[in-house]
DNA sequence: GATGAATGAGTTTTCATTCAT
DNA sequence: TATGAATGAAAACTCATTCAT
């Protein structure tokens, strides 16, 4: 009967306030803007969105989403260790320029709304069972802290990571990038694989 | 009416602004809050910084001085690498709890993270040069990769740790920053004093 | 989806108008409201009619139409003024309970004020009338000032009877109008019945 | 120091508030209209109200507190009922005209009718005194109902004569003012002084 | 220097009205 | 006819900045 809604249009205020939320944090951004990046009137944000918070909220959460979700899949494929963690790195990687946006828009109000905690004690939660024993590999994983102080140690880095990403100027944004994969194989793979990495550890 | 000539009004007003765009972000701060902080009056305000945004950089700027001469400071008493790092954990963390509204006043808005970037360029080099060999030390450094790479982790690191640190509720602040220092002491163990840690790297 | 051919959906939306309006006056309703008291959406409400301010009008005008014709035809029915005065009374009293809606509907909104007063003029004349000399009747109407001038009282008093009514909290609703007839009954019973009510008026 | 709050700026802001809410209720009045009334900006105004809100009920109180004030320091002078009776009706119909903003302010929005009911059994209290038989005075008060009754009796006189006052168009507002007038003083001598009114009331 | 009242541009939000379906 | 998404004008409210005192 009446206008259908306009089946793409909740998808592009999404899109829109992913990237000015991203690139302006929740405060300096205007309804105005996210809606003029739809395409719409900043009015008609309001047939899909009670308030800007809520615009926020549902932004940040549809964005993980789709993160976690591509990450989840990828977990339950390969059976060896070394496989997974090279998937996760290229999966993350890939993932981390387009989701920019996202990160800088989380980072910004996160603490206030608590919506990154959560999201990053699930993805560390995924991180650190990659490097979990391999059943059929009879090679020690070197990284033999408790499983709480191994995931504790991967949110740093990961979030390092993602804070690190975020802080680079666009212009250099694909070197830096590659730089910080590039230091992180290498470091993955003196602390991941290495039979004898640890003699001792600290009690 | 007036307050009698304040010789450390410009600290107050630092001190303020410090507090309290670090608990909220700049656009979320107004001056006003900063100025009643202070003890004086908005319009005062302008008469020690021409804008909100001046008084946003004096800020940060202030904030890092004050950090880094103490931890420079630091850096060139000890002679052993395992103490001047164990000296740098102390003094870090030590640091963190108050210097969290400060990061947080860096992390949470976009517009503001170029200011972050050069300090913490500059933290990076200072932690670097603690890893390097020791000549008055035989035993050899685990961490070997090239400087460059050392520092991009090292980056990557410390600033997870800030950003986690900053993430987390109020409340239960003490005990995740301690949580977070023991994983972290573990850790280095690992990777630095580990004569025998890296047999080979990755390609 | 829509609703079969309804032949009385101009009255229920006449009916969710009255009863919106008149809880929330003219601006504070919104046409949505109006609407979803109906079982329609706001925009089939343009087919009915041309406006908000239409609506409105058209409201008052069937919600007195309603009230009046019905006074109306019980002015008719009997000869002997005591007895119509009491039906008048009964009526009226009955009818203000429902009718409050309306009533705040017209008194609650200064620029709709000009709807209330003709109803309220054609209302006291008839009330008027009633009290007029009783032909069958040999005793004196006690209040004999000029027809004119007791219109006027009359219409002090119903307006003041409705004001006040309306202004009753809805909780002590009943109790309140059964206070104000009690009132009422007794003060016509003075006015009204008694023969020697006036032996000389105010100069 | 600063600049001093403009002494008369308060009462502008009372008065503009007063006069606009009063013509056309509190929804369609805007804070702008109030302060280009005032003179000053829509902003101004919340140096002074938090809110609209507020704002109306300040204005409300504020032009009760003159009325009553006013109407209060009459009651006490004038020993003879006759006389106080008289200074009232005087005082009373003299200040109508002026407060009819007030009036149709509190009127004309459900929500702030409790405005207006405690003010009004204030008024119909001070009122009733003035009909209570007077010590020095040999001759019967006609009215002798209950003090109950005769406060319930007079709110509704009171609240019907403010109301049809409010109801009046400007044009002939002087006009009417003096039929009610006229109307009230026949019947009040009617009631008020007539030792025989009353040879038999209801139960 | 210090004050804080005043400003006005800018922000979020509301809602009568239109109109494609 | 009915729908409800879209609009855009207008509202309440915020706050950095100015400036008379």
């Amino acid at each position: 009967m009446s206008r259908p809604r306009d089946e793409g249009l909740m998808d592009r205020i999404l899109g829109s306030a992913f990237t000015t939320f991203g690139d302006q944090g929740f405060q300096a951004t205007t309804l105005k803007q996210i809606a003029t990046g739809a395409g719409i009137s900043a009015g008609s944000v309001y047939n899909y969105f009670p308030d800007k918070e809520s615009l926020f909220k549902a932004t940040v959460e549809h964005g993980w989403d789709v993160f976690m979700v591509d990450l989840e899949s990828m977990t339950q494929a390969l059976p060896r260790r070394e496989d997974r963690i090279k998937v996760l790195m290229d999966r993350g990687f890939d993932m981390l320029k387009p989701a920019l946006p996202l990160i800088r828009g989380m980072l910004f109000e996160a603490s206030r709304l608590k919506l990154l905690q959560p999201q990053l004690e699930r993805l560390s939660a995924i991180i650190s069972l990659l490097f979990s024993p391999d059943p059929g590999d009879p090679g020690e994983a070197a990284w033999k802290d408790s499983e709480a102080q191994r995931r504790v140690m991967i949110r740093v880095i990961v979030l390092g990571v993602m804070a690190n990403v975020a802080l680079v100027d666009g212009e250099v944004e694909e070197a830096s990038i590659a730089t910080i994969r590039s230091a992180m194989d290498d470091f993955i793979a003196a602390i991941a694989f290495s039979a004898t990495l640890r003699p001792g550890s600290s009690t």
